[in-house]
RNA sequence: GUGGGCGUAGCUCAGUCGGUUAGAGCGCCAGGUUGUGGCCCUGGAGGUCGUGGGUUCGAUCCCCAUCGCUCACCCCA
């Protein structure tokens, strides 16, 4: 073997892609029932639209290409792939002001980032979004929250818990706890962030490392170490905080409540204080959605940004989003047990019996295909036999048979491949059998 | 960027305590039917044992390097 797919990245052949497909139809049509309206972005930006936007981490991840031409300066980049779709989205609205708001835009494409792959990570990966432009409301971010649950339902999804969370809530923490930075604020969120993985005592000491107090957090912490409901989080929260936290609090209530009203259950929304998300950007509630199998990573995740539209432009414009990784869906689709595997494309195969029927054989592919009916003609010098089992392997609803005297006669002889059944019958009989069976 | 595991047929994997022609199952192709597919029988194609070097009389096996894959850390969909 020499010759290998760049790390990170794979080839969909024909039975993933109608998963992938399948997938994508089920999640678009979700998000077209609450309003949402198509977008596509380039490939690439412009890499001072990318920079800075994601974090000091995320900026190393970025796939950047090297500006061409003689003014080019050695290892210079003027542009990247696109890192995620919020950016590239609220560069489209900070360039088109007359847009009608609120703006409620889909987007399904890929991303890229230069990450080691590993499990249920890649290099180049699908994602799915939705988000709302315009609007400061709480119904907004609740129906990031709906669409993506209602998507995650449509998919056929049952266990997963959406951990929600406000940004504000965790400024507040880390002023507590002694940030007096909006960078050190970050270095609080990042430590935070790892409870559900190394476990309260273990961000207790990196929180140390990185110079901040937690004991001065005092009763808040063991709430946070070991939440009691969602309400009464929420309360204690609202008992000792102030300022921005207090908005977070509020707001939190807010949109939970409004969520469940859009249909959300509500034994799957938990309100999670540890929860921070990755990018910079996030100004107020935050949402992640995690499946069944935690190795997999979190299948969809969103907040709130309301700044990053006026970094870009100047314009303010309040923002929320939500994005489902593909990849991810998909990867917990097929280890289910009914995953089932997907059959032909067409529902019909024409059998090629010699040169002399094979245009009886084509004008009777174009007849069926005329009725609506996925039509394949058979192409390929394989004798009857090996046509048969290949329509046979591949599961073909039916098979015509059309050879010398079928193309003689005018008719056509129409196999069952379930029941085997065998009627030669004539060509519009046999598209009215077939086109009839399909509905 | 850091660390671990693994590279033998298209796929899943045996195997060789270093020894002559490297195996199985599945898949693929052909024949058993002249125009009829699930099963069965027979036969066949397909491997530089990832690559390069070292040790050795001899390496797929041991050592080193390298490439690739994979898992974890970091971070994240």
């Amino acid at each position: 073997m020499s010759v290998f797919l760049p790390k990170g990245t794979r080839d969909f052949l024909p039975e993933q892609m109608q998963v992938r497909l399948r997938a994508i139809d089920t999640i678009r049509a979700v998000f077209e029932s609450f309003g949402f309206e198509p977008l596509e972005t380039p490939a690439f930006e412009r890499i001072e639209t990318l920079s800075g936007k994601y974090g000091e981490e995320a900026d190393k991840l970025m796939f950047r290409i090297h500006k061409r031409g003689r003014s080019a300066k050695p290892g210079e980049c003027d542009l990247g792939l696109r890192y995620d779709l919020t950016v590239p989205l609220a560069r489209v609205l900070a360039m088109n002001a007359d847009l009608r708001l609120p703006f409620k835009r889909w987007q399904i494409q890929p991303v890229w980032r230069a990450e080691r792959p590993q499990k249920g990570r890649f290099r180049e990966f699908w994602q799915c979004d939705v988000d709302i432009a315009g609007s400061r409301s709480p119904l907004a971010d609740a129906e990031c929250i709906a669409v993506a649950d209602a998507a995650l339902r449509a998919l056929g999804f049952e266990d997963y818990t959406i951990r929600v969370n406000d940004r504000r809530i965790l400024t507040e923490l880390a002023r507590e706890a002694g940030a007096s930075s909006l960078q050190e604020e970050l270095s609080f969120l990042i430590a935070l962030d790892k409870l559900d993985k190394i476990g309260l005592e273990g961000v207790e000491r990196e929180l140390v490392e990185r110079g901040f107090e937690p004991d001065k957090l005092g009763t808040l912490w063991s709430a946070i170490a070991a939440p009691p409901t969602t309400e009464a989080l929420l309360q204690t929260l609202q008992d000792v905080l102030s300022g921005v936290g207090l908005e977070g609090v509020d707001t939190l209530r807010t949109v939970i409540a409004a969520a469940e009203a859009m249909g959300v259950d509500p034994s799957r929304v938990r309100f999670d204080p540890s929860l921070a998300r990755g990018a910079d950007y996030y100004t107020g509630p935050v949402f992640e959605v995690a499946g069944d199998d935690p190795s997999v990573g979190s299948v969809a995740g969103g907040g709130r940004y309301d700044g990053l539209v006026g970094r870009l432009s100047g314009r303010e414009l309040p923002a929320v989003g939500v994005s489902l990784g593909l990849e991810r869906l998909i990867t917990l689709l097929e280890a289910r047990e009914d995953a089932g595997s997907m059959g032909p494309v067409a529902d019909l195969l024409i059998t090629v019996f010699d040169d002399g029927s094979a245009p009886a054989a084509s004008r009777a592919a174009t007849a069926f295909r005329a009725a609506g009916v996925k039509t394949e003609l058979y192409i390929g010098d394989g004798r009857l036999k090996a046509q048969l089992k290949h329509a046979d392997r591949r599961g073909y609803a039916w098979i015509a048979l059309i050879g010398p005297d079928e193309a003689s006669a005018g008719t056509v002889t129409l196999k069952n491949r379930r029941t085997w059944e065998n009627t030669t019958l004539d060509l519009q009989a046999a598209v009215n059998k077939v086109s009839a069976d399909r509905r």
